[in-house]
DNA sequence: CAAAGCGACTAACACGGGTTACTAGATCGT
DNA sequence: ACGATCTAGTAACCCGTGTTAGTCGCTTTG
């Protein structure tokens, strides 16, 4: 007994079985090819044919033979992406699915894992959200694949993103120490060493911010459980002066913020606090929190065009344009006299 | 002048020239075929010819050729993937890989998507952790791929999660009625209505097992832009009785936590208060929040055992294995007489 | 010493699509 | 009437693999 029919995929050779035409013409009709002369009468016969029979081409066959397949590879830093960075991924991948690409993701584990990645599959383009080795940038030019960094570092390649974390940082400086007069502040880093990667230029930026208005900046990092070393941290530094905190995150505030309430430590009558992401919780917290948000729809525009390769037609934008500084009850001018 | 050596992709037949071979013998000794006599001296010289070229064989060839691909696709929702999904998804990526596998993600959009998405790549295998239409599961078993449900509802395929989201929300009124005497407790739905797909079914869960317990339930939806209703809800709720109530996860039990303090309720005083997650902040609020924690790590393995399709060796396992109930401040006994 | 067996390899095909070069017939211009 | 152009289509090749069915020379064996 032979095997009854076992399912088969669909070419596009029964395709022109069933509509009494070659294969050439039948690639010609679904590709809608302009150029050459076919009349409507077999056009309809190819796509109902196709239609009826659920015709899909195959992407490997096309792929392969078109030299580049329609995905577009994201690839993630191993920590979750949360916030506004979530929304620029969906914002991203509907402007890309408009011009016909699809994109994926992969979170990356290991530090040269690409290859594995590309063995899979060859992406028409890649954008870097993580940091790349050299070896793995060649790679992928060796393949012909374009490599594209959106808040990542990448050898030989400039960053797409119109900003950078250390902005990230300066803004939040520039709100307490320029616009509050505020001048001996704090800088707070999260626990995970993970998010350095994003933590350090932030501290960085703002570090600099700081030197350049005059103002003096120290560092803490919160620790893995705090058994009330961190409130005991704002204490002994409130008391020597610092009357503004600028945390990592509003995760990072929001320990701050109940660390000081512990110590019965006012917010923003003690210390100023300004947090990052503008989390959704923000606004739920006594007193609320005052964060940055992000407006990142444009920049997915842009990223999109590098990615179709108008290069040329990408407006260009500003970190204006995409902080959106959150001024919230956390956020108090600098008292006259301490 | 031609075009100076244009950057090609190297192909086996490149190998072959350098090893002086044919790309028969060099398709044999790269993947290892122990069926077929070549002395190691050619095996070496084929080895060195490969590693010195880069050669890295096209992805979309194999795939044409073998009828499959080493993608597994996982289908995400189009709310973000945060707390123990986003650790799982983690877990599942490495044990793929330990099996050769490369598991990619798409965040689904569109309720139809999946086709776009074949269109491009046809992965070896579909993890859906949303919903998927008939007509799309129908799509990908036309192309031989396996459609496995997670977490998802998927016509024609059993979910091969060990646990609900309607265990979720039993295991919560179990704890506040069954664990503590509560009799008259609350169920909060966040606003966002995304987020139906997990909070309807934990309500119906918690409705379930309510009833099964004989306690009451009441449910509350929280509103867009809270001004002061939630509060005043609870407080009328708390006058009628309610002791206790369950939050869809830590961020809305949050919320409720503000509200409540915010009207002068005491927690757990006058309500206890349980939420899902185990989220990071859940001990840094006071009082500290209880809540159910994930441990998803044997799930992965499941999955991957699942796709591998040793789907035999699967051990069984249980919702008990997976929860992880975290009891904090916020829960209490209730009171004798209220 | 011929036939069989074996080691070491290779020519040729298949996978499913896009594209180039070509053909057979109809129409047009002079 | 006859070459030139146009219409409607097709055979054949290419992309880069993996695999099947041989080939060729050498050794073994009855």
């Amino acid at each position: 007994m032979p095997p009854q029919s076992e399912r088969r995929r669909i070419t596009s050779k029964d395709v022109a079985l069933a509509a009494g035409v070659s294969r050439t013409t039948v690639s010609f009709v679904l590709n809608e090819r302009a150029d050459v002369a076919i009349p409507d009468s077999t056009r309809q016969r190819v796509w109902a044919a196709a239609s009826k029979l659920g015709y899909a081409p195959s992407p490997e066959a096309r792929a392969l033979r078109l030299g580049r397949s329609d995905v577009v590879l994201c690839l993630l830093p191993d920590w979750p992406i949360t916030g506004p960075v979530g929304v620029l991924l969906e914002a991203l991948s509907a402007e890309l699915a408009l011009a016909g690409l699809t994109m994926l993701s992969h979170q990356r584990q290991a530090a040269d894992e690409l290859g594995q990645v590309l063995a899979a599959l060859t992406p028409t383009a890649i954008v870097a959200m993580c940091d790349l080795a050299e070896v793995e940038v060649e790679l992928a030019e060796q393949r012909g694949i374009q490599v594209v960094s959106f808040m990542g570092r990448v050898p030989k390649q400039v960053d797409v993103a119109c900003f950078t974390q250390a902005d990230v940082g300066r803004l939040q400086v520039r709100a307490v120490v320029a616009d509050r007069g505020h001048s001996f502040i704090g800088y707070v880093s999260p626990y995970d060493r993970k998010l350095d990667w994003f933590s350090a230029p932030r501290l960085a930026g703002a570090r600099q911010e700081a030197r350049q208005l005059g103002a003096r900046l120290i560092h803490y990092r919160l620790p893995a459980r705090d058994n009330g070393s961190t409130g005991k941290w704002l204490e002994t530094a409130r008391a020597k002066g610092m009357t503004a905190v600028c945390a990592y995150n509003d995760d990072v505030a929001f320990s701050l913020l109940m660390a000081a309430f512990e110590r019965g430590l006012s917010v923003p009558d003690d210390l100023s606090l300004i947090g990052v992401d503008d989390s959704a919780f923000t606004t739920l917290t006594r007193p609320t929190l005052s964060s940055i948000g992000f407006r990142l729809g444009p920049e997915a525009k842009r990223l999109t065009a590098v990615i179709l390769g108008d290069g040329q037609d990408v407006q260009e934008s500003s970190p204006s344009d995409i902080f959106d500084l959150k001024v919230r009850d956390s956020l108090a001018m600098r008292r006259p006299a301490g």
